[in-house]
DNA sequence: TCTCAAACCTAA
DNA sequence: TCAGTTAGGTTTGAGA
């Protein structure tokens, strides 16, 4: 392509681009193009670089239009037709603005004196508004000065909704009641802002700013102009994507206020929502909403939660207790409209269960320290902070590469479509278990970094692969070459360095550094930083190849992964092989070293020593013996004891773990029900409790005793329901499960029952297992457990015996104890069992109630209404019995009433909390159903 | 009663 | 338009 063929392109071009955007009046679409030096970032390349043509388009949403011509391909006169592979040309505006100016996220920007002006028209609600080129903003490297954290203004709020009875709220009939915020400078422990905005009268509340507007239209416009004063640059709350924020916008479209949804910093710039759905295989689908309030961060910390931490509920309430150790009060929304509808004492009562729920997001921030860990992601990955919530792992790599390859004049092509070859490849080795109670000590010889030191040390790159039809071609010469052992070719660092290895090495130098940096620091908020930082940048180190073999990514290349893998499977093979050649008897050793287990990056080894120090001190030299065979960076490291060790099978074990042979450090389990979120809390007690005896006091009968005690309680029916609640995340809408699942079905009937408030996609869904008629299946028999609660509905003990407690069990007391199961399972424990009625279902709605003697049970046939003629000797007796029953079920009741009352914070006020997280909730209405009983039992004496 | 696949969740 | 990887154990429904 010469000059002339150039503005030939560029001209058709143009024509191309105005027939596809016909109804838009803009002048000129392409503004330039360009012939650029460059090269490609795919395989290796021996010229240094070759023409690209640069394609200037006038607005960001033309890229898009433009790279689909050039890829359906255009005839150019005198040059025939022609499509084209485009290079980044599917990059999101913010994130390609940030690059070429050299921006991260989480950045400090100086806008130097001289360099801008006032601004010559105002365009944005910001206290400071100038103009300036962007190419004069200068960007600073978060070190120094410049790696503090900004004093963000943080809004943490929560509203309150009518809602009409049985209905969830809906924006389209239900008024919004009560907007609770709390505004704190980042770092500071106190917020500045406290108020609570209340729809009619509200008693006032210490501390806070109590205002009552008389509509539910000054409400909102309120919230608008605290927005405007305030400023905020991060806006937080608890669902506040999904929820919260969508329903202010949408009930301000229902009662017409144009003027509301005016709250980003650019001027009369509307907010806009749209709905979205985010799937991952590490996140799940998740359904949300999207909300654009420009200039202003969303920082949801439901959205937080799930992302970070795996738990059984995703509840506030759940949470919180989690990490604050603190309940708070949960209010069903039916009661909502009852206490809005009562007095100004009533709407108080609400306001402070608003203010709690809007501060407590505040709280998790804090101590979580996401602003910090946020911050520092966002400066390490070089995305915005919001992308951090709404986007994937994959834009953080991309990110980086991005970066790195404009550094050395490399373009990334926008490869559509499966990848390069097949679609999946072989993982790592996962060693044979050789299952067994160890009571010797076993070193554990870990891989530090596994994946990306064997990156770095096989220069493994999309710019040092060499292609099978290119190693023929450009015969390059063969001590420059890697062959991997799945076969793929790269070439060595001398010939070019992979920019893959050097984004890695940056990272974790750097990750070193804030290491070294944290030991030094003492100041906890730099401590905070540096460690938010080291966290990310190993978490950044450790994406990298998992972005390489992702074929639906941006950039997959799966010569690199499977290349990754096939070394880590061979390294994982050597390692083993040379630790049972090398720790010999006949090599001198007291004896013959096994590998009893690997997975991945580790290996277990029997060195057949009874202490935990000769353990070590074995782990340590095997350790470095092996790591020398290995090229650099590669190193095996030794990392812990385990002693005693239950190994159960590949990827299930427990042990205790050691790492100074003066004392434990704790108790180690993986994979086992313990740490599993699908099993009750029953079952993961149980088998804890049991680990505990048997591998910390080496007490095998008494966990033995504590299984009967445990089985016998269960079958007495003496176990709290909160403790039988299993979960189960839905990770699909109903049409699409193939077969029948409890959670799936209980979650279709409770969407029957009331749509709104059921579990969606995303959502983790919590059952219990009720007793139904003999051979039914488990998705007949799930249910809610409120509603199991309420109706007072009896639980099936015999399927939590049988399905949930008796196989964890075995498999733990297989390998200790001979005749386990006739021990545990089929004892004299397992013979009492209580038989509960099922009051209001069934069969039973049909049959009538006999009396039955208060003494023994009996029927009684005729005229007494309390005791059979056997037992009306012992009148005196029984009647007694029954009245301390009910006292001490009323004092029960009591207790947990009132501690009811102390989480809520008040003690003389009823209790409304229903919260289904909350085990003083299940207690509580078990002790008032048989409070209740036990009076109608005691009414039956009737002198 | 046996076998297989779906679904879930975890290890690394 | 976007979505990190594979290996593996366990439970359960469904059909032979």
């Amino acid at each position: 392509m010469g000059p002339d063929d150039i503005s030939r392109f560029h001209q058709t071009l143009e024509g191309r681009m105005k027939e596809s955007n016909r109804s838009s009046n803009v002048p000129r679409f392409v503004k330039r193009v360009e012939l650029v030096q460059k090269q490609t970032i795919m395989h290796y390349q021996t010229q240094e670089s070759q023409p690209f043509l640069k394609i200037v388009v006038a607005l960001p949403t033309m890229v898009a239009s433009c790279r689909g011509i050039l890829e359906r391909g255009i005839t150019i006169e005198g040059l025939g037709s022609k499509s084209f592979l485009t290079y980044e040309s599917n990059i999101l505006f913010a994130l390609r603005f940030m690059i070429d100016c050299n921006i991260v996220g989480g950045n400090w920007i100086e806008v130097p004196a001289g360099k801008y002006r006032k601004a010559a028209r105002v365009m944005s609600y910001c206290q400071l508004e100038l103009d300036c080129l962007f190419s004069d903003l200068v960007s600073h490297a978060a070190e120094g000065e410049y790696s503090k954290m900004a004093p963000f203004r943080i809004l943490s709020f929560d509203i309150e909704c009518a809602g009409r009875k049985g209905h969830f709220p809906e924006p389209t009939h239900d008024p919004v009641i009560q907007i609770a915020n709390l505004v704190t400078h980042q770092g500071e422990g106190q917020p500045f802002v406290r108020n609570v905005m209340t729809l009619k009268s509200c008693s006032p509340i210490v501390g806070v700013d109590v205002m009552p507007f008389d509509t539910e239209r000054d409400i909102l416009l309120a919230w608008r102009d605290l927005i405007r004063e305030v400023d905020p640059d991060i806006i937080i709350g608890y669902n506040i994507c999904k929820f919260d924020l969508p329903y202010l916008i949408e009930r301000a479209e229902v009662l017409k206020i144009a003027e509301f949804p005016i709250l980003g910093r650019i001027r009369n710039s509307r907010v806009r929502v749209r709905d979205t759905t985010f799937s991952s295989r590490q996140y799940g689908v998740r359904e949300s909403k999207d909300v654009t309030i420009e200039g202003r961060v969303q920082f949801d910390l439901l959205q937080a939660m799930q992302r970070d931490y795996k738990l059984s509920s995703y509840s506030l309430n759940s949470v919180s207790a989690h990490f604050l150790g603190e309940q708070k009060e949960d209010v069903h929304h039916s009661i909502i409209s009852d206490l809005q509808n009562g007095n100004s004492e009533t709407r108080r009562r609400l306001a402070v269960y608003c203010l709690k729920d809007a501060y407590l997001p505040q709280r998790l921030l804090d101590k979580l320290m996401y602003i910090y860990n946020y911050v520092e992601m966002a400066r390490v990955t070089g995305v915005p902070i919001s992308f951090l919530l709404s986007r994937g792992q994959s834009i953080k790599v991309l990110s980086q590469l991005l970066r790195k390859a404009k550094q050395k004049n490399l373009v990334i092509p926008n490869i559509k479509g499966q990848g390069s070859g097949q679609d999946t490849f072989e993982g790592a080795t996962v060693l044979e278990a050789r299952a067994g109670y160890y009571e010797k000590p076993i070193a554990t010889l870990d891989f530090a970094s596994l994946y990306p030191s064997i990156m770095m040390a096989y220069n493994l790159c999309y710019c040092t692969l060499v292609p099978p039809e290119d190693a023929r071609k450009l015969n390059l010469p063969p001590e420059s070459l890697n062959k991997t052992p799945s076969g793929e070719i790269f070439v060595k660092p001398e010939l070019q360095k992979g920019i893959l290895p050097e984004i890695l090495e940056e990272l974790l130098a750097a990750r070193k550094r804030a290491k070294a940096d944290l030991k030094e620091a003492k100041d906890p908020l730099e401590r905070a930083v540096l460690d938010g930082r080291q966290l990310a940048l190993k978490v950044s180190a450790n994406s990298v190849y998992g972005f390489t073999g992702a074929t639906v990514g941006q950039l997959p290349c799966l010569e690199i992964s499977s290349s990754v893998t096939s070394y880590g499977r061979q390294m994982i093979e050597h390692t083993k092989k040379l630790v049972e050649d090398k720790f010999t008897t006949v090599a001198g050793y007291e004896h013959n070293a096994e590998v009893i287990y690997g997975d991945t990056d580790s290996v277990m080894v029997q060195f057949g020593v009874s202490t935990v120090e000769d353990a070590m001190k074995l782990g340590r030299e095997a350790a470095d013996y092996i790591s020398g065979t290995f090229t650099k960076p590669i190193k095996l490291e030794f990392e812990k004891v385990y002693f005693p060790y239950l190994l159960i099978s590949k990827k299930r074990y427990a042990g205790l773990y050691w790492t100074n042979p003066e004392k434990f450090d704790k108790m180690d389990a993986k994979g086992i029900e313990t740490v599993r979120r699908d099993n009750c809390l029953l079952v993961k007690n149980l088998v804890t409790e049991c680990l505990h005896k048997i591998l910390v006091d080496r007490d095998v009968p008494g966990a033995v005793q504590y299984v009967k005690n445990t089985i016998s309680d269960l079958l007495m029916n003496r176990v709290d329901l909160s403790l039988l609640v299993i979960t189960k995340g839905l990770t699909k809408t109903g049409e699409d499960y193939a077969v029948k699942a409890a959670h799936v079905e209980l979650a279709e009937r409770m969407r029957k029952r009331d749509p709104a408030t059921a579990p969606t996609v995303g959502d983790r869904v919590p059952y219990v297992i009720i007793k139904a008629a003999k051979g039914a299946k488990a998705y007949e028999k799930s249910e809610d457990p409120i509603y199991v609660l309420d109706n007072n509905i009896p639980i099936d003990p015999q399927y939590y015996l049988e399905n949930q407690i008796s196989k964890p069990l075995l498999r733990i007391f297989e390998p200790i104890l001979k005749n386990a199961s006739k021990e545990l399972l089929h004892g004299s424990h397992t013979r009492s069992v209580s038989i509960s009625t099922p009051s209001n279902s069934g069969i039973m709605k049909f049959a009538k109630k006999k009396l039955t003697c208060l003494g023994c049970k009996a029927i009684i046939s005729g005229g007494s209404q309390t005791l059979c003629p056997h037992c009306k000797g012992r009148e005196a007796e029984l009647y007694c019995k029954t009245v301390a029953n009910v006292s001490d079920l009323e004092m029960l009741f009591g207790r947990l009433w009132t501690q009811c009352q102390e989480c809520q914070g008040s003690l003389h006020q009823d209790v409304l909390c229903t919260s289904r997280d909350c085990p003083i909730f299940y207690r509580r209405r078990k002790a008032q159903k048989d409070m209740a009983e036990a009076r109608l039992q005691l009414d039956r004496w009737d002198f």
